[in-house]
DNA sequence: AAAAACTAGTTTAGGGGGTAAACGATAAAA
DNA sequence: TTTTATCGTTTACCCCCTAAACTAGTTTTT
């Protein structure tokens, strides 16, 4: 028993520590090149919830709120992004999608999309799709606690 | 069938891209402040074989060997490596680990070891246990894949 | 043996990621 | 009105990475 927990343990560390961004790695696609994993999360994340402002954005990506001022410099450079001042509070601005966003986003979501079915369909058999999803649920849970703590 | 996929896509993506990282951040301990992911990393790489070179280290952690030399130089700075020359050819240093790092890894391991069981004891239950190893395999080798392309 | 080709590591420029602290501007509370 | 709090930006300083240029040894070729 406690030698599972030990296996456990080790997979688990290799593969959410120091397996980090390996998948990406290997789609390696020319959208990839131009956006960062951080920059498209935040125009999905801009995607699903109009009107967000930096210290939204701040807490869903969980960094500090100068990495989004940066991080959104660099999309409103790329032209996917663009920021108006709200009318309430002189000091807020909501962030929007431009077109190109949208088709940024839409562009990686199919990328991502068709790259994993790929992989699952390589290695995951049908009879197993269903553990796969129930451990995954757990494995995502598990991460948001993490967020609590702060 | 093609909505589970759908489903499972979704969470590995959630998972593998966007939620790495997020165990090291919640542990928030003075060593993870000193060293960072990929050093810990390359400590336990030396440790585990001796005798390695900048260029095996570069294959193992699947980065440039720019990115390596760099690496290598503050974890001299911070004397837990050394690199001593070769014998038989004059280009190649050997990477070795100094009492120091000995400690930063047994630290570190503990550490990571405690946490992530503690995480285990509290969402995973023991009958769970064996599935969750075998899943964590198959990614595992999902990932490896990847590297091969290279 | 001398020239050419290759290989191990380092350095540098440039682009990501991040934090913390200081700062200007606006809002809200005292 | 004065003080305190908040939103977002900037700056200094870390780490990550790559690609290309460069040194200095090692092999091949000629």
């Amino acid at each position: 028993m406690q030698k599972q927990i030990g296996e456990a343990v080790e997979l688990f560390e290799e593969v959410m520590i120091y397996g980090q961004g390996k998948v990406l790695k290997s789609i390696n696609t020319e959208l990839w090149k131009k956006f960062s994993p951080e920059q498209i999360q935040m125009l999905k994340l801009i995607k699903k919830e109009e009107k967000l402002t930096s210290n939204q954005l701040a807490e869903l990506q969980g960094v500090h709120k100068s990495a989004i001022s940066n991080r959104l410099k660099k999309l409103v450079e790329k032209n996917v992004v663009t920021m108006l001042d709200s009318e309430e509070d002189q000091r807020t601005k909501y962030i929007e999608l431009t077109e190109e966003g949208e088709k940024v986003i839409q562009k990686s979501d199919q990328l991502l999309h068709d790259y994993i079915e790929h992989l699952f369909s390589e290695h995951i058999e049908e009879a197993e799709l269903a553990q796969f999803i129930e451990m995954f649920k757990k494995i995502k849970s598990i991460l948001q606690l993490g967020d609590e703590d702060k």
